[in-house]
DNA sequence: AAAATAATTGAACGATTGCTCAAACATAAC
DNA sequence: GTTATGTTTGAGCAATCGTTCAATTATTTT
């Protein structure tokens, strides 16, 4: 044996992670990542192999997150349909607050790569379709319990909200301040395919 | 007098605006700005000051195409709705085969940028509810035809629609191809406010 | 203790960044 | 044809980029 690392993988990876959703891929340096990661190139390197290794992580990470949100609210509701509402409210509305970027990373980074960067860019494009595809499970249950038409497929249903999602999220960004969201997304799920 | 300078200045903001389009504001170098608008570093700096004010031109020629994109659609159609839906279409399909990027210009710098650029996400910011506004004239003009319900506020139908096209541009990024676009878009403007 | 093993450090590499400016050049005025 | 005026050029600046690696430090095994 000898010497064990001394970082917290899971810590540096939660602070890459914030730093990456707030500037973006190309306007983080990593000078800029070894400031909020503290740690030394020497050793990012030796865990990570690249800038784009660390963002990769980071893409991941923020994946699994956003997935575990979903899991915990829906453990909390008996109806999916209102966890489903919770979630958003959640993703539109908590990240104003306390969140690096009003918007979502992987949207933020879809809309940022080109195919340039495809590995990174499409690490992000399928973990969008991972969460819209637990999107289509919630939507199903909520199907099976009648709390929504079964006469739209839940895929597509599934599709709308990723679609509303990145679009509120977008606008909020846009629109420094008072609109409001919260009746904006009851309104979605008062008069809308749900 | 003396001697004229020799490039033409719209053209030359149309190529970087495209560059800048594709590319975003960080990813893209003056280096790869000279070549795509065919000008030195110092004919650029005596034009435009810096990357920034090329950016901000860009921006603001983006804009001008975009509300005169909307005005042309306009005077095609006797309906105010049918030019509308008819921007829609063109905005988020048409766009996927031309385009240097799927996204729009405008919400792309939004996504990317941080209040360290505030002079620039303002400008992206500012043509947003610029194009926004126009959006809801037409949807006043089409409320007074009897082609669209009075019961709801204009300034708030034009908001859903640019959330729908954020939305929708961004996502027609993330699923690579075979999306319903203009099925969606026909439901949008069938089951919806409109 | 000494030797072995590996993680951490930070100086420094070549490449690229946004940008400057003296020189070369082109046109207009005389 | 000469002078005046302003444009274009591109070499090159300091700063920063992503990355490497020899030296140092810390821990474990002998």
């Amino acid at each position: 044996m000898s010497k064990k690392s001394k970082f917290n993988r899971e810590e540096v990876i939660a602070n890459a992670t914030n730093l990456y959703w707030e500037k973006g891929y190309h306007a983080t340096s990593m000078r800029n990542l070894q400031d909020a990661i503290d740690m030394r190139p020497g050793s990012i390197y030796a865990e990570f192999g690249s800038k784009d290794g660390v963002f990769k992580a980071s893409l991941q990470h923020y994946a699994q997150i956003s997935i575990e949100q979903l899991q915990n609210v829906r453990a909390e509701y008996s109806s999916p349909l209102n966890a489903l509402k919770t979630f958003v409210k959640q993703a539109v509305i908590e990240t104003q607050k306390n969140s690096p970027s009003s918007m979502c990373m992987l949207a933020k980074t879809v809309a940022e790569l080109t195919e340039e960067q495809a590995e990174l860019l499409n690490i992000a494009r399928d973990a969008l379709n991972s969460v819209e595809a637990q999107f289509a499970n919630l939507i199903k249950e909520a199907q099976e319990l009648g709390e929504v038409t079964k006469n739209k497929d839940a895929a597509e249903l599934a599709r709308f909200l990723q679609i509303q999602i990145t679009g509120l999220r977008t606008y909020a960004k846009t629109s420094n301040g008072d609109i409001p969201l919260e009746k904006m997304i009851n309104e979605l799920f008062e008069h809308y395919p749900f």
